[in-house]
DNA sequence: AATTAAATAGTGGTTTACCACTATTTTCTA
DNA sequence: TAGAAAATAGTGGTAAACCACTATTTAATT
């Protein structure tokens, strides 16, 4: 019997263009397509897919916590993740969570086709630039194995007041701290992200949808 | 006879949504698909379409470029922007070089072919939430009608090494500028930009594709 | 109950960004 | 070819960010 899908993005076009693809595929039915998170949620409950094609920005919540909910509470739902983003510190991190591939929505069809047979078995599958780029990053922090790179409630405020263009005595006083506590959580998010200064860290959070 | 339609995404989902989608509507032939901007400019020097749907964000050249140059080679070539960005200044931008219409990704399959056809017959085409936007955007701007938001060439080099992380003595290295100069571009970017500080010039950039 | 992570606040300092000006030269374009 | 826009460089200054530490209190977790 043929792979059931789901599908999670808010954009049509990309369900519809994914659907497009796999109708010529026996192998592949596409049993549910849901536009928000919490949409997903509500559907997962009554029918689960074998395989699930998680769009990784979503308007209600974030990749991460999302996916981390599924694999928690249906661990026999595969999930392959779909992005338009690179950025190796996504990648590790839906990885971390228990997502069994993560593919890049430049792919081609037959990519796209095989990703998702190789999830269904239980396989793993990446886009091809992307393990060139997770052991590049290997090799770049073979120290740094245990980091952890999942910022705590009080960072990611404080980043997101940064993005808001607040300075960090503004920031302080909104959220009624001491300039020097704003300072210590900044420097925090510098190192965390891996990033030289506050272009860095906006650029990284906006790119991962950090915030 | 139908309307001749070229499709130009970096991503082949989204294209196959669009013919997907497409696929039903008589008065509507897709002829061609490019995924990237040199393609499009080859390509359409022998065939050019009535309507091209051109997606904001393409890996070799930015949109505003792209489409103002088609607009003056091939004023019959009526653009239909496609982006999953609501961010005004982008769509005011794009509509200033002449595109006819703007039209967010998350549509439906109607509007996709509504904006089509309308844009078709030299009609104008805007996602519903943007008429709204567009229309705060000139009450809070009454002033600033004339306000030119298009950055000079060395304005986004310097937004582009700021981008990259490095300080204004970096970037005045790199360029063998003076770091006044330096300084001197990256205000009038916090200016043009209408942003206060580093976050907002990396925010605006990244969210409008600037670079 | 003990350990760990997170949140808080501080000292003391350096570097960088930000701002308002003026002014010359170069390049574009009407 | 005159005028405008862009690129260049400067003065002089303030505000903010960045950095390396120490240290206490408050959650969370085993």
């Amino acid at each position: 019997m043929p792979i059931k899908l789901a599908i999670t993005d808010d954009h049509p076009i990309v369900a519809n263009g994914i659907c497009s693809i796999l109708r010529d595929a026996a192998n592949v039915e596409v049993t549910d397509i849901y536009t928000n998170g919490t949409a997903l949620l509500k559907g997962i409950k009554e029918r689960q897919p074998d395989v699930l094609l998680l769009d990784m920005h979503l308007p209600d919540m974030t990749g991460p916590e999302l996916a981390a909910s599924i694999v928690k509470n249906y661990p026999n739902v595969h999930i392959l993740v779909l992005s338009s983003s690179d950025v190796i510190f996504q990648v590790k991190k839906m990885l971390k969570v228990g997502c069994m591939g993560y593919l890049l929505k430049d792919s081609d069809d037959t990519t796209i086709l095989q990703a998702i047979e190789t999830v269904h078995k239980g396989g793993q599958f990446l886009s091809p630039v992307l393990n060139q780029l997770l052991i590049e990053d290997m090799f770049r922090n073979k120290k740094s194995e245990k980091k952890s790179t999942t910022l705590t409630r009080r960072e990611k405020e404080v980043l997101q007041l940064i993005i808001d263009e607040h300075t960090n005595q503004e920031i302080a006083d909104k959220l009624f701290l001491s300039l020097h506590t704003v300072e210590n959580h900044r420097i925090s998010l510098l190192h965390k992200l891996e990033v030289k200064n506050t272009a860095g860290l906006v650029k990284v959070a906006l790119q991962t949808g950090l915030v």
